[in-house]
DNA sequence: CGGCATCCTTCGCGATACTG
DNA sequence: CAGTATCGCGAAGGATGCCG
């Protein structure tokens, strides 16, 4: 086993610096306030700008413009724009490659309830 | 189906805000910059502070410090001090929580790994 | 050696106003 | 309607110095 292989075995093969990469990846695609809620805001339909600003409580529209600009580079979403419609329609819908999101997600669901149910516990 | 409930199957019967509270959990105890990389730099054994502000490129006292007692905290890592010993000796240990996070870790890292391929060949 | 105190910088995010 | 521009806060993190 070489220096660098990770004694933990996530990674099998996988030196500690290339699954730190990783992660750090993950994070920065994933890990705004914004991003997740975002997506899930779409799970379920098309929707516009400002309906999605209604939908996602307290986001600003900055801050929105700027997750949406993010997502689309990313391959999350599309950007549909109709623009024989007067005025000009914008649509955002899902990618499908925000499906392979998919299992870090549960994982991480599945994570943080358990976390909270051990804090709990150790409340009492 | 509630209207809460979310149309991504991530969450059978965990509505979208419980879903987006247990993922905000998580990003809050292990989303900080150094939090994985300390746990992983304990993973094959108990080391000393110094050890790993050595071993953990670029971290500063205070920030290794404040990762710590938060590791503590959280149930992951242990803290032996050996008074016996002048000066007295401390060491950190991984405790068994840590492993919980693997499902975590591993998704987490092949996601990253898989979407720094992708962004590869759109280069091209 | 194992930290804590202090100061400073950076970045994500929020609020508000404005535009084609 | 679908954003952009501007301003600025606050928290995480970096740099440095000191202490028992």
């Amino acid at each position: 086993m070489k220096k660098e292989d990770c004694t933990t075995n996530e990674g099998p093969g996988l030196s500690c610096s290339a699954m730190l990469n990783a992660i750090a990846d993950t994070q920065y695609v994933i890990g705004g306030k914004w991003t997740l809620r975002v997506i899930i805001a779409l799970s379920d339909q098309p929707r516009r700008f400002n309906e999605l600003q209604k939908l996602i409580e307290g986001i600003s529209a900055r801050v929105l413009s700027n997750e949406l600009k993010d997502l689309e580079l990313n391959g999350f979403i599309h950007r549909k724009i109709d623009a024989k419609a007067k005025p000009v329609i914008v649509e955002y819908e899902l990618a499908a490659y925000s499906h392979s999101l998919s299992e870090v997600v549960k994982s991480m669901v599945h994570w943080g309830l358990n976390h909270r149910e051990k804090i709990k516990q150790r409340m009492v």
